[in-house]
DNA sequence: CGTATGACGTGCA
DNA sequence: GTGCACGCCATAC
């Protein structure tokens, strides 16, 4: 089962601490960069806690949102030395 | 197969 | 700078 998804939670999976990838980022990893949409809808979905899916924000640098709240999602990455626009 | 949805992106007023 | 509309792709029903 090697689908779009597999390929988006697996390079989610592998993003270094401290690094993020924005949606067109991994979906242009995935193999589709004007996928991004798919990458939203799939991490949107994913409650994997596996996946650190807060490490993908926005292209503009935004957080968007977050499985388990955006606020969460800010204060992991805050957490790992990355700083984001509020 | 067609429609609906979604954590987006870009263009234009 | 802000707000709205359209487009794009994958998944679910």
């Amino acid at each position: 089962m090697k689908s779009f998804q597999n390929k988006v939670l697996e390079i989610t999976t592998n993003i270094p601490k401290g690094s993020v990838l924005s949606y067109k980022e991994v979906a242009r990893l995935a193999g589709s960069p004007k996928a991004y949409r798919a990458v939203g809808n799939i991490l949107g979905k994913n409650y994997n806690p596996k996946i650190p899916c807060h490490r993908v924000i926005c292209e503009n640098g935004k957080i968007g949102g977050y499985n388990r709240g955006a606020k969460e999602k800010k204060k992991v990455l805050k957490e790992e030395g990355f700083n984001f626009k509020s």
